[in-house]
RNA sequence: GCGCGGUUAGCUCAGUGGUAGAGCAUUACCUUGACACGGUAGGGGUCACAGGUUCGAACCCUGUAUCGCGCACCA
């Protein structure tokens, strides 16, 4: 750090350490190194994705959990990889598609289609790898895994196989959530509930008598989309005068009704259960076609809307609940893409299912069955990616009977695992307790192509004679052999892939090295938003395939520790999106305020589970710091002398003991606070110690002990008139001593004992602050990487360590401990002495604003007198001088102040500021009126406490001292400045 | 409906029983040996409300209001 520039320059520095840090093979991870493991698995960002807030936050943290780690002499493994996000991903490269070439997925058929993805990932999938490697992140690339790997995929494949042998996994036909834009299957976890303003539609239906024999409707087996319906019948029906009124949200689903169902304890409807209605579309069919049953069904709340449910099983999950139980048909009307099929009759064919929800209900006008149409607002299901509601819909899937549940449950219950903030435990136990079958299997290309392949035999004689076909299912990882195997076309939801992430990207199934070194990973970092789709999966999946004994692990969990950050939003409390255009690009805040700036300002404002409203004013404070950081060093760097020099205990000043005493209170907090995962406070602890301690007042208080090196002629620096060496210490209160600024030319010879002295002491000055310096650039290390490592080496603080210890990289110098009683007691670092300096500064924050009340400018040189209370060392009364900015202070102890001099008072003695004859009186009054009042209610205050005798009795003891020691302190303050105000007069 | 979280300075938020804090914003002054991305001193809060426990409550308990989130089959 030759040349320093005035202000910190981010870009410069970033790229560098980097590039430093990647050929050094700083982040790689050895599995058979002897220090402990520490372990992260990154959530695997989506391969097309880029870096928004969210992974800044997610990763920071990430990054500083590791960076503290190995300085804490651990062996780190951060392991980065991506997600192949298989709906995500599809969705872009077909948008692109047709884009550019106007073209579908179908188009070009699965194959080709596939290849033009993967090479969309080869072209996109480095792009939020790159953006991570800005923010500073220290991953082991030399491990990163894509969830499509071969060897990824192999795992992917095991696991299905295994659990489908388990009877784990299974085909059925079930009602699944439909998304009707993307045209597949999703998980319930996938489904997000949404408000949605619409109508309750109220309609009549008239009830009819069949006679003879029962309509087939309510007796015959399902049926699916036939291109006949079969609910024609020959029946007499009689129309009965009695009307049933039916609400629903769903008009166009009445012609796939096949029943109308009513509470069986409804006193108003009972007895027409067993009879019949006439359902009203498709308008076309006779009168007998159109006969569904009126059934009673428990499930049926006769408080909700008319208490008269339509029942449409093939498009309503609790209908078809009621249709399973009564054995209804089911008429399905609703096309996979949205759109109204054949059976919907000819009002509504081809139509999209909102366009014929609108002809349905002018339908019902025309027919005048029409009640009500009121505005009503319900939840509607979306599906999170495509934004569209979803469809309930039958269809043939593949589901997961999930395993380990109990372990999964026990291991966070019982505190083995732990949540932070550990509310998230409850919700995740609740979603535990309350689980469905998995739906794993995706109507998409992209993914991870489901293991089984069928094939039909023909088996002569079957029904009736007939030749009928059988199915024969595989499941294995190799097609089998054979001919006329077709492999099933889904692929797997993607999560069926990142459940397994924590261990197949170790080597699983293998029992490698990379696992037993670093399974269970220690830390998981990740948003709450996927407790479900991610962790309590993960949590089952290393239960179910790490307990094996090959893997020797007392307990399978996959993580020890999950923390779960907040949820970033805009300053207007919305979450962050693309649509909304509210998520600012990180890579621009980067350029623009450096990554550590990032990184700091983020920490900051992330509390432990509190959501975060970004702010750009949080980055800039951000910048604002490390600008702070870098000038201090930079002050360091001009005052020149030998870097990291012996500490002379005999040397220490009491400003030096203050600022050593609180440097070990930061390390204490900041070490507490980050293994409570709490990096706000960290950082907020870091924040205060060194701009509010180190730079506010040691630094200014430093400058006593430090000469102004005067250009050419450096050495004739000047110790303090009427100081001379041997003298420091000296009790100066019985001798009028005047203090004057600026020191000048010494008068003394190069050499003089007074200048040895000096030398000595601004040496041990110096001393200090390199240490520190040298102990806070390693605390910030972790949030600030690259501006600590550029001081690190610009300061010269890399010299004489090892190089495995902070030599080479300030990444694997010692985290700083809290300062042990040995140490304390050689450079005789005592409490009072903190004391005892606090209040001095607290003298100087007094007076300074004596001179404010004066009306006194900042820049005018005053002069101060003191009066101690006690023995004053001239040390002391040259920093009180240099910090009050005063051109002299004279150290008088019988001082006899004119009256009305404006002073402050401590226990420390005294401080006035002599006016001669300037006094603004009406200011002073004002000052000293406001300030009794302030005291005299404090004193209340305490006295009241101290009055009460259960108080006295009760308390503890440091309590009650405390107490006693404050209103000794008020009293005093309120004696002094009511003595101040009578002599204003 | 059930569960969770919030309500503290103009704004964003810390603060888990003992003198109400920070950053930003704001007022005044200041280019004083590193930093104007800076310095100095201020102003500004009956800690949402009502009860209770306690010698003492922003903090613990009960209830209310209000905002947000999650879960839930109400057509």
């Amino acid at each position: 750090m030759s040349e320093i520039s005035k202000a910190y320059e981010p870009q410069s520095v970033e790229d560098k350490w980097y590039d430093f840090w990647l050929k050094q093979g700083c982040f790689t991870a050895d599995p058979k190194s002897a220090k402990p493991a520490y372990s992260i698995v990154i959530p695997p960002p989506n391969v097309t994705g880029m870096l928004h807030m969210g992974h800044v936050l997610n990763n920071t943290i990430q990054d500083i959990l590791s960076r503290k780690a190995r300085m804490d002499g651990k062996e780190v493994l951060w392991l980065p990889g991506t997600d192949h996000a298989g709906i995500a991903t599809q969705m872009m490269v077909e948008k692109q598609l047709k884009k550019e070439e106007r073209l579908t997925r179908h188009d070009l058929g699965r194959e080709e289609f596939l290849k033009r993805v993967w090479v969309w990932k080869e072209k996109h999938g480095d792009i939020i790898i790159n953006q991570l490697k800005k923010l500073g992140c220290s991953c082991d690339w030399t491990r990163e895994r894509f969830t499509m790997d071969p060897e990824y995929s192999r795992c992917v494949q095991k696991v299905f196989v295994e659990l489908y042998k388990k009877g784990l996994i299974y085909r059925g036909k079930r009602m699944v959530n439909w998304c009707p834009a993307s045209q597949t299957a999703l998980s319930d976890e996938e489904v997000e509930m949404k408000p949605q303003k619409g109508f309750m539609y109220h309609f009549k239906v008239q009830v009819a008598e069949v006679v003879g024999q029962a309509s087939s409707l309510s007796s015959s087996s399902s049926i699916k989309s036939q291109p006949d319906r079969q609910d024609a019948c020959p029946t007499t029906v009689l129309l009965t005068d009695t009307w049933l009124t039916i609400a629903t949200t769903r008009p166009e689903t009445i012609p796939g009704d096949t029943a109308v169902a009513v509470n069986p304890k409804d006193p108003r409807y009972a007895h027409l259960i067993g009879k019949h209605v006439i359902r009203l579309l498709p308008a076309e069919l006779a009168a007998e076609q159109k006969l569904i049953p009126i059934i009673g069904d428990e499930q049926v709340d006769f408080e909700f809307g008319t208490g008269v449910l339509k029942v449409t099983p093939a498009h309503d999950k609790v209908d078809f609940e009621i249709g399973t139980r009564h054995k209804l048909p089911l008429i399905e009307v609703i096309n996979a893409d949205g759109s109204m099929n054949d059976l919907a009759g000819a009002d509504l064919r081809g139509l999209d299912r909102f366009k014929a929800r609108k002809i349905a209900v002018e339908k019902l006008r025309e027919f005048e069955v029409l009640v009500e149409e009121k505005p009503y607002e319900n939840n509607v299901g979306y599906s999170q990616r495509a934004d569209v509601p979803i469809e309930p819909r039958l269809s043939e899937q593949w589901f997961l009977k999930y395993p380990a549940v109990e372990q999964s449950k026990a291991c966070v219950a019982e505190g083995q695992m732990k949540f932070h903030p550990d509310r998230w435990a409850k919700v995740y136990d609740h979603w535990l307790t309350n689980i469905q079958d998995w739906c794993i299997s995706r109507q998409l290309w992209w993914g991870h192509r489901i293991p089984v392949w069928y094939r039909y035999h023909f088996i002569p004689g079957g029904l009736q004679g007939r030749t009928t076909p059988a199915l024969e299912t595989f499941c294995g990882l190799e097609m089998p052999h054979g001919e006329g195997w077709e492999q099933d076309t889904d692929v797997l939801d993607t999560w069926f892939s990142s459940w397994l992430w924590p261990f197949a990207t170790m080597g699983w199934p293998e029992s490698t090295d990379t696992l037993k070194k670093f399974y269970p990973t220690t830390d998981l970092v990740t948003g709450p938003d996927i407790i479900f789709f991610w962790v309590a999966r993960m949590i089952m999946a290393g239960y179910e395939f790490m307990s094996e004994p090959q893997f020797g692990l007392p307990d399978a969990m996959p993580f020890k520790n999950v923390y779960f950050t907040g949820i970033i939003r805009d300053k207007q409390g919305r979450k962050m999106s693309k649509t909304l255009g509210n998520s600012p690009d990180p890579l621009v805040l980067i350029a623009q305020y450096g990554a550590d700036a990032l990184r700091f300002g983020t920490m900051r404002s992330a509390p432990l589970g509190q959501d975060v409203l970004f702010d750009e004013k949080d980055v800039e404070l951000g910048r604002n710091f490390c600008n702070k950081l870098w000038n201090a060093c930079r002050f360091r760097q001009m005052q020149g002398g030998e870097v990291q020099g012996e500490i002379d205990p005999q040397l220490l000043t009491a400003d030096d003991k203050w600022i050593l005493l609180k440097l070990d209170a930061a390390i204490r907090e900041v070490s507490i606070a980050l293994n409570e995962y709490k990096f706000s406070e960290a950082t907020a602890a870091l924040y205060r110690f060194f701009w509010n301690e180190y730079c506010d007042w040691y630094v200014e208080a430093s400058k006593a002990s430090l000469p102004r090196a005067i250009t050419t002629e450096a050495s004739n620096l000047s110790p303090l008139e009427g100081e001379r060496a041997g003298e420091r210490g000296d009790e100066s209160s019985d001798v009028s001593q005047v203090v004057e600024a600026p020191p000048h030319p010494n008068p003394l010879p190069p050499g003089g004992e007074g200048e040895m002295q000096k030398a000595a002491q601004k040496a041990s000055t110096l001393a200090v602050i390199d240490f520190v310096l040298s102990h806070a650039i390693r605390m910030f290390h972790p949030f600030l990487p690259f501006i600590t490592e550029e001081l690190w080496h610009g300061m010269g603080y890399s010299t004489d360590m090892p190089d495995n210890q902070g030599g080479k990289t300030i990444m694997f110098a010692p985290w700083p401990l809290p300062f042990d009683d040995d140490f304390k007691a050689h450079y005789s670092l005592e409490p009072s002495h903190h004391d005892q300096t606090s209040t001095k500064y607290d003298l100087v924050v007094q007076g300074r604003n004596l001179r404010r009340v004066a009306n006194i400018q900042a820049a005018k040189k005053v002069k101060y007198v003191f009066k101690p209370a006690q023995p004053l060392t001239s040390h002391d009364a040259e920093v009180i001088k240099l910090l009050l900015n005063a051109e002299a202070l004279e150290v008088n102890a019988d001082y006899q102040p004119p009256k009305g001099t404006p002073s402050v008072n401590t226990s420390l003695g005294e401080l006035f500021l002599p006016l001669e004859g300037h006094i603004d009186r009406a200011a002073e009054t004002v000052r000293l009126t406001k300030e009794v009042e302030k005291i005299a209610a404090e004193i209340a205050k305490v006295e009241a406490k101290l009055a009460n005798p259960s108080f006295t009795q009760k308390v503890p003891a440091t309590v009650l001292q405390e107490h006693q020691q404050r209103l000794v302190e008020w009293q005093g303050k309120l004696a002094h400045a009511k003595t101040a105000l009578e002599e204003l007069g």
